[in-house]
DNA sequence: CGTCATCTTGAGGAGTGTCAATAACTGTGG
DNA sequence: CCACAGTTATTGACACTCCTCAAGATGACG
């Protein structure tokens, strides 16, 4: 058993199993690396895998007829990339996933994952909560998107980017295009190049690729402050929920 | 076992498993009537239950400061009522459920949900494809609003409305009130308000509580055909399969 | 018939998308 | 090392859509 196999018996999707399961689990697993804009899978191919991310990150993502991309997630180490048609028999996926820079992932053919959800509860559970999990994420992100304006959108957003990465938050560097942040918020380049002045408001500089967030003191305690929901939203708390549960991920741009 | 339990056993939720585990499952579940515009629970609760709902429409939707709300979906029989926080311990409810009209449900504990999760693969994997079908609504309703006008989402939405209650495309009544439609497709009452002139572009005509949809062939063939994205939108696709598998509800506004 | 909620219509404004021009940066090959 | 091309990013002008505020109209119901 390989290193990243071994790794990854402490990620979320198998918790509370048996050393024995995981490792009988896991050796359904194939270790894939990607290259720098390499793909995984394209829209429309067969869904024919499941995966668990170990190092680097994946770009989940459409394309319209005009050739714009529409970032809905940006996944990390922990993560896993489950189409929902994987359920399906004879699917195809929904969307792009491609590799941002280099990466490695687990490669599970999508019989594996069903027949184990049958076999051991837990396994699914863990699924369920994953599933859960992702969409507080979502729900909260159209929230914030039908609240919010683009600078808090993006203020926000950089907020997090310090807390889940463990970024120092008296300067920091982004770790992606502004491109690909604009299109994750759903945003188009130009909106998100004029949130960047205003964003002094929020406690942020930003100057080329560099960051510096002031008030880190009230994101660490706090939960997102923008939002105009009844109760303050739950944003932060998941992230640091998933930060308690999962390993920290290193960032490495050269790959 | 009565009526509703009974019926309830052909619910996906219980799709592959015996009729022994389906009257074992059920056993734990109470019946439960609530009264039009009765709330099944309020956001802040204590999460104590999961629901499936056997007839009558559930809102369920947040409130914001200022006294708006914001529905994010409006259920039907055969759907289930799981908030993604079930999972967690002493965890409060996230939304606000209201019976729309006068509604049943069966009641279970939380408990319930966790352990025959654990102990029934099959059922697992139900909650499984049920989680992935509604996230799949989710990321599809995302994308209309942000590619879509008002205009197309309100016909969308009104075509949807008469292939899931399988009303006659010739003429029928809005199932709930305008502001409720708005308030479920995240716009403000008048901007829907102004969209039913347009619609006509659309073949709908929309008289008071009256809408009649002229080219309901192109419905029941295609999926949805406002959408830009790459491939067609599988709204529609999905609506179906949700047709198919489970029962149709039965319209009736007076409860 | 009066009251309340629901719905329609109008005028004005804020915010984001679109188009276009330009600047800064990245990588390649001579 | 530089020239060049292609990508990424910034800035400006403008249009469009939807939200907000406000005033009526319509409908439901006691």
């Amino acid at each position: 058993m390989n290193n990243y196999k071994q790794n990854a018996k402490s990620f979320p999707i198998f918790k509370n199993l048996s050393e024995y399961e995981k490792s009988t689990l896991l050796k359904d697993g194939q270790i894939r690396h990607f290259e720098k804009k390499e793909s995984l899978f394209r829209h429309g191919d067969p869904l024919l895998n499941f995966y668990i991310i170990c190092s680097g990150n994946i770009q989940i993502f459409r394309s319209n007829s005009n050739g714009d991309e529409k970032t809905s997630e940006i996944l990390m180490s922990t993560d896993v990339i489950c189409d929902n048609k994987i359920y399906e028999f004879d699917s195809t996926y929904q969307y792009n996933a491609t590799a941002i820079y280099n990466a490695t992932v687990i490669e599970f053919p999508k019989i594996w994952l069903r027949e184990n959800i049958k076999k051991y509860g837990n396994f699914a559970l863990n699924l369920l909560i994953i599933n859960s999990h992702h969409m507080q994420m979502a729900e909260i992100a159209t929230e914030h998107r039908m609240t919010m304006s683009a600078t808090q959108i993006v203020a926000c957003f950089l907020q997090e980017l310090c807390l889940i990465y463990n970024f120092d938050p008296r300067g920091f560097e982004l770790p992606y295009s502004k491109k690909l942040i604009a299109s994750r918020l759903g945003m188009q380049l130009e909106s998100f190049s004029r949130t960047l002045p205003q964003l002094l408001e929020y406690g942020i500089t930003i100057a080329g690729h560099c960051v510096t967030i002031d008030n880190y003191n009230t994101i660490e305690q706090n939960v997102c402050n923008h939002c105009s929901v009844e109760e303050n939203c739950l944003m932060r708390k998941n992230f640091k929920q998933k930060l308690v549960t999962s390993q920290r991920p290193n960032y490495n741009p050269e790959g």
